[in-house]
DNA sequence: GTGAAAGCGCTAACAT
DNA sequence: ATGTTAGCGCTTTCAC
């Protein structure tokens, strides 16, 4: 009949002031025990829920974040959305989820449009030029997810490292031909891994050539297969796991092996080993980037926009089915130790823990 | 300095009053036009966003849905969560999600504390006991997806028919000895799945077997695969596609080609053709389940709750390359066109349109 | 066509 | 330890 109850009517009800029963709720501890234990005990057989929109309107708190991704069906962002979900809930805060669709533009609007009703926005992967997202940052409190740019605050799946250590074990295994098959091109992990597929390779006089999935779907990337083949490469990195998966449907296609014919290493460790073989790949922790995306959110409540700062999680190197010495009997290559990069440590089964 | 103007503040800075400024957003048609110009200009300049927290605790009306799934990871909901989320978008909601980890009682919460923060809620595959469901949605705005309980708004994927073109299929196949390999116990679509097959191998003399994966995983399946190659079958019909893709591994492992040795069938068509081969399956309309239910949502604002209504989505068959004529030389069967079912008719390569 | 005033439900000084 | 009061930003009668 009277819909939900409100504080006041709690109030009227028990004989008290309508701020005792907020208080009751928000610092128990200013009140009396049992008036505590009364007001709850009223507010659960009312059935009484306070209603955020009055709290917000009122602390100026709005008691939610936002998360900004490219596109929801892509198997990257699932488990992100699940974990950003999941520690927002533990800290009492709701979660507004939209998808850009990959449009710069929708991008911007569901910025400017969310950000005013919120305590900050998380935006993962964003595909806005840097000095929009400079501006952004400026002035609304935002946390980038795999965007770097100076000044943002900004968390980073970095997986340089894993990547030398992928072209380190491909180069002992006697590859010397080596193809890099690269993702959405405004993607910032795109450029991060193109680089680092290049320095390496240059740096240690492998033979490296540049494809691109575009767009980055299995389909895509299946079609690429016949020219990778061709190439004469020997082992391809993919930008992440779809791609290398559509590479090997390429692959089996044209009666190319995996891995007798050509290794490939995928990235992200979206598959797990549902591929045949199952898939050698670079797990990164996606979790743990969005745990620390929220937290930095919730942190300092009041200013306008977050402080800069850049915070890493390396990737590790976890290898499966898809590698294997090169076919061709061109003797393996132990690298030499006294260059400048990790050439073991960092490859392991399991992705490692949190934070 | 002042952080984002206000209705009040811009209703000074032009000299009029609050309600006017207001006006010129919500009801423009009450306005002189030039005054509403005027106020659109000035808004522009200063920057201002109106206050969701305002507005809805002055209206009562929320501006959000709620979209609670029971696991976000699971590649069946992301297209659902795309699509809610974009419609939802055109008709000026956001969307709240939450993930309920497939945990009743997490789901009994989340319900309880986004209920009244949002102008209704979807619950997808809700795992709550019916008498709670009805509950529920006596006294909330929810509409279900995939939950078949009566009197509640709810729309349903129904893949029943598509199961019997799938089935008839087989049979004309030669295939006399099939298992359907079960999902979640508690899943509507588990148990409208489990007895579609169920009715019409009975009604048409197939011998069927049952098997269950739990959890509905990859590995969880493919580990079934040795029991379900040695039970007999000559086909399967799968719960879903990640459970038809876990159980071809576990082919694949065990020596079991198919669709040679044994054909099978998915659902959900979740896959695409990124399978070897390419899945056969059952597509189902996602997309237009999640826009029904935001509709659903949408309409009749007031109200406490919604009137009950079952609105249904037929699933199709779609072939590809999973199934194929039984291996033992028993000559196929032709089912009697007399009996009640569609034999043709609904086997399609490509999924239908929305409505 | 526009203004004045009240109020949505809650919290936060400021009393007491 | 609790009550009083004012006000968050917006919409909405009701006047004019």
């Amino acid at each position: 009949m009277t819909g939900r109850p409100t504080i006041t009517q709690l109030a009227a009800e028990l004989g008290i002031a309508p701020s005792t029963v907020s208080r009751a709720f928000t610092r128990p501890n200013l009140l009396k025990p049992e008036t505590v234990a009364l007001v709850q005990k009223a507010a659960e057989a009312a059935g009484y829920v306070p209603n955020h929109h009055a709290r917000a309107l009122s602390t100026g708190r709005a008691g939610a974040i936002g998360l900004i991704v490219p596109d929801i069906a892509n198997p990257f962002f699932p488990p992100l959305v699940r974990a950003a979900q999941n520690y927002a809930s533990d800290l009492g805060l709701s979660v507004f989820l939209a998808d850009t669709d990959e449009d710069p533009n929708r991008e911007d609007r569901l910025i400017s449009r969310m950000a005013p009703q919120v305590e900050g926005l998380i935006v993962v992967s964003s595909r806005l030029a840097s000095s929009r997202i400079r501006q952004i940052a400026d002035s609304q409190r935002v946390a980038f997810i795999n965007r770097d740019v100076p000044e943002t605050y900004r968390v980073l799946l970095d997986t340089t490292a894993a990547i030398r250590s992928a072209l380190t074990h491909l180069a002992e295994l006697g590859h010397r031909r080596i193809a890099y098959v690269g993702g959405p091109p405004q993607s910032w992990a795109n450029k991060q891994r193109h680089s680092a597929v290049d320095n390496f390779t240059k740096a240690h006089a492998l033979e490296v050539m540049h494809f691109s999935a575009d767009p980055g779907t299995y389909e895509a990337a299946k079609a690429l297969g016949d020219s990778v083949a061709a190439s004469g490469v020997t082992a391809v990195i993919a930008f992440d796991d779809v791609i290398a998966h559509g590479l090997m449907g390429g692959f089996a296609a044209a009666g190319v092996e995996v891995p007798k014919d050509v290794s490939v290493i995928g990235c992200d460790d979206t598959l797990a080993t549902t591929t045949f073989p199952a898939l050698s790949t670079i797990a990164v922790n996606v979790g743990a980037a969005a745990r620390r995306a929220v937290a930095a959110l919730s942190e300092n409540p009041g200013s306008t926009s977050l402080t800069g700062a850049r915070v890493i999680f390396e990737g590790t190197l976890v290898l499966r089915g898809t590698t294997g010495p090169v076919r061709s009997a061109s003797s393996p290559l132990t690298l030499e130790p006294e260059l400048d990069y990790p050439t073991t440590g960092s490859v392991q089964v399991r992705r490692g823990s949190d934070s």
